[in-house]
DNA sequence: CGTAAACCTTTGACATTTGAAATATTGCTC
DNA sequence: GAGCAATATTTCAAATGTCAAAGGTTTACG
């Protein structure tokens, strides 16, 4: 009888000690952290439960959804944000599955286009329904008006972290 | 003709046609999503880069840094949101680089409970400086009124998914 | 006591992840 | 055209991640 793993805390209770006007920022990283892996993890959750599928692939099962004519594995490793060895892998599980499928075009034969099947396109659209709706349920208690405002100022964030990138762009 | 793509394509742009009043939500979190991928990477880098060290047990060691008298792995794996079998395997690799110990206390031979090494406290010391810096490098160019309220306004968000989990918790 | 339930960790099978090196193909240059 | 840089994908090793099941230990109860 495997209980749930995981519990109630998580890292913020140990942060709770740092100061007021300082660390300001390593402290909205870490709870802004712990709130993306809560939300994954219960969208992970749902998506084996209901559809059997795992996040990874619905991340890139949604690219292509929005482009048709498929997208090449370069471009779904930028959108995804994903490496390109690991869009390999996962295309490859994808296929074995019947939910998309790999051609090269006639033009270029380095490349790879992946696109979705039929069953995929079924499958995603099912899956899109649903997941906008739990994400919906989830955040039902935040003021409509904090949510925009959040999506504005989260932007800012990533604007600025975008300008401070050590690599690679 | 291949446009340029030298750029940040990220899955935000994807989603851009999904204003009006809808659909906010789910918005917001591909938003917050990218974001914590973006800052994930650019510490995943710097870690790697000027320790050697990776995103995982930097986690982990946070914590044990803490409590200096240590932790149960069940403990561990609560706080940095790992389940238990992953903090089994992390553990053992941080014990093989002599910057973790594991030993069992007399009372209860079920427990294994682990602790930095003074090793592993020096390493844990430096990098959570280093840390620090980076994130407050990364967010320089947001308003620190808004860092404040960002970390407000997010633990709503993460209160709300908290109330409304399908799983255990 | 003796056994079942509860607890804690490990193990196992797989999927995902990164980073670097290896392959393959194209395009350019001489 | 031969040589080479640039492009695109795959492969590889090691680490991380989930989940489920198995292994010991302890506790509680009849």
């Amino acid at each position: 009888m495997a209980e749930s793993e995981s519990g109630t805390v998580d890292l913020e209770i140990i942060v709770q000690g740092t100061q007021e006007g300082k660390k300001q920022e390593l402290r909205l990283w870490l709870r802004m952290l712990s709130t993306t892996k809560l939300v994954s993890q219960e969208v992970r959750r749902r998506l084996r439960n209901e559809f059997g599928a795992t996040l990874p692939q619905f991340d890139l099962m949604a690219q292509l959804y929005r482009e048709r004519d498929g997208l090449r594995l370069g471009e779904l490793s930028k959108r995804t944000m994903v490496t390109n060895g690991n869009v390999t892998g996962l295309v490859e599980r994808l296929e074995t599955d019947g939910l998309v499928l790999r051609e090269t075009p006639d033009g270029d034969r380095r490349v790879t286009v992946a696109k979705l099947t039929k069953k995929g396109e079924e499958l995603f659209g099912a899956m899109a329904a649903a997941h906008e709706g739990w994400l919906r349920d989830m955040m039902a208690d935040v003021d409509p008006a904090i949510v925009t405002e959040l999506w504005k100022d989260i932007g800012e964030v990533k604007s600025s972290v975008n300008n401070h990138l050590s690599g690679a762009d």
